[in-house]
DNA sequence: CCTATCGGACAGTCAACACA
DNA sequence: GTGTTGACTGTCCGATAGGT
């Protein structure tokens, strides 16, 4: 660029589309009661984040193949007949991270528990980010060239410009200038009539498994999960990330082919009103830009890289599945891929006498036209809807012994999942846990998957995802971000 | 092949705003 | 006062044009 009055001009229209992440986002340690309130009834709290991405695939679709397991944990043997859901740790709060994914042709599914401590590590797809020196010297500013901190700077010492190596003068940026009020805050109340329909979606997996993992810190099992094959194409991811946080993700650019999607696709997500669900309009680029707040107790404050974690996961995700199904035999099929993101905050409340409430509330949106659905779900006890999850601290392995949610597939699920409710790893810090668990994490790992694949069969009977979208309402606008994008 | 040019995506900053 | 939002401002990637 050149140095001082082409920048003024070159002003973009962009900002508003531009990806940002932030949060509190805490680190997500059980403490017990004292955190909060020490009264008669003590509260915890904890948000769960779903992002969802659904590759849709039309024509072209041929039976699943044996589905192949890709895990940075090494060898676990898929499932066969079924498209099992690999659960990637026992525990969301160990502080590691270790996806799974576990792809066949048709379906890959991906469950993420989210990096709870520094400590943990990327998967390997992370993209670099790119650095920026603060002031370039103005010969690299010139050329529009990346420039170092030291003076002269090595581009200039490469082109023998060492005497005109300046740091150039950034002008100092304008006050006084107005905005339009910012979007509200706060946490996402959703309307119960929304509430979740049920379904043998395959989407309903990845939300009933989330629920769980929600209410238990320690995932109770449901390690494989028998889902109709795919025959809609189908094809879904889920992340988990169990924390609070506010994701905006902005356009991508990827294929030519796709651009003339993209500035139709943030209006389609500000104005609910009028939203043409031209699916074959979003072929294999998906988009999304969504924020969901909530809040959670805790007094760990962890910020930052989880975040970028997210987003890089996000993304990366993205990326793969677009390779990998250029790669697939399916290529010539078209696809539509959908994001969703779901948040889910689950609230626990233990009375003196120890008796726990739970509620979880959830809320969700699709970045795809097709639409936001929002939901809340309480938990209730011996609710015959299919619709209404429920779980509570003694009750889970009862329930799934007679709720549909589940179904026991031999005698050793109770104290299966007894013996894992009972390991109290919350007393550890996630640090702690992260150590001790490196070691023989592998081997616990597998341990797990085989105790919890003993354990349970899974049955969907939850949608977060509906396809068709005729129903839907306008949710409250204020949560999407995309929103004020119009008034620029 | 090399270098220069530069559109625009990306990154960092921070005032305005929201909220306790 | 603290945290968030989002516009502003600058960096520099990568495409491409032009020269040798
Ligand atoms: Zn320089
Ligand atoms: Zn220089």
């Amino acid at each position: 660029m050149t140095g001082s009055p082409t920048m003024e001009q070159k002003k973009l229209p962009v900002s508003a589309s531009r990806e940002k992440l932030a949060a509190n986002n805490r680190n997500y340690t059980m403490t017990h009661g004292d955190s909060a309130h020490e009264q008669e009834t003590r509260s915890e709290e904890r948000t769960y984040m779903l992002v969802t991405v659904l590759t849709e695939q039309s024509g072209g679709a041929t039976a699943p193949k044996e589905p192949r397991l890709e895990s940075n944990n090494g060898n676990i043997t898929p499932q066969t007949q079924q498209y099992p859901i690999i659960f990637p740790n026992a525990t969301l709060n160990q502080g590691f991270y270790q996806p799974s994914v576990l792809t066949n042709e048709m379906t890959t599914y991906a469950l993420f528990s989210a990096p709870l401590s520094p400590v943990a590590t990327p998967p390997d797809t992370s993209k670099p980010k790119r650095h920026q020196v603060k002031n370039a010297c103005v010969n690299c500013q010139k050329a529009c060239k990346k420039c170092d901190d030291s003076r002269p700077c090595n581009r200039c010492i490469k082109g023998k410009m060492t005497d005109t190596c300046k740091s150039s003068i950034r002008k100092e940026r304008k006050k006084g200038i107005k905005r339009g009020p910012y979007k509200k805050r706060g946490r996402i109340v959703a309307d119960p009539k929304d509430i979740i329909a049920s379904s043998t979606n395959i989407t309903s997996t990845g939300a009933i498994t989330l629920l769980s993992m929600a209410r238990h810190l320690v995932i109770p099992a449901i390690p494989s999960i028998t889902v109709p094959n795919p025959t809609g194409g189908v094809t879904p991811y889920v992340l988990c990330f169990p924390q609070t946080m506010t994701i905006k993700q902005k356009q991508d650019h990827q294929k030519p082919t796709t651009a003339n999607n993209m500035e139709k696709q943030e209006k389609t997500l500000s104005s609910s009103k009028e939203k043409s669900p031209d699916r074959s309009s979003l072929l294999s680029s998906p988009q999304q830009n969504q924020q969901l707040n909530s809040e959670m107790i805790d007094e760990n404050k962890n910020n930052g890289s989880r975040l970028t974690l997210l987003s890089q996961v996000c993304s990366d995700m993205l990326d793969k599945t677009d390779k990998k199904e250029s790669l697939s035999p399916l290529s010539h099929s078209s696809q539509t891929t959908r994001i969703s993101m779901l948040s889910f905050t689950s609230t626990t409340q233990t009375d003196d006498h120890e008796k726990a409430t739970d509620r979880l509330q959830v809320a969700s949106t699709s970045h795809h036209v097709d639409l936001p659905v929002r939901q809340e779900c309480e938990i209730m006890k011996g609710s015959s809807e299919e619709n209404l999850i429920r779980f509570s601290n003694e009750n889970i392995r009862q329930e799934t012994g007679t709720r549909t949610q589940y179904m026991p597939t031999n005698q050793t699920q109770s104290t299966q999942v007894q013996s894992i409710n009972n390991s109290n790893n919350f007393s550890q810090t996630p640090s702690q846990l992260y150590s001790n668990h490196q070691d023989h994490q592998q081997q616990r790992y597998q341990q797990r998957i085989q105790q919890e694949t003993q354990a349970y069969t899974f049955r969907p009977t939850l949608t977060i995802l509906q396809p068709s979208n005729h129903q839907q309402q306008a949710p409250a606008q204020h949560n999407f971000s995309v929103n004020d994008s119009t008034s620029k």
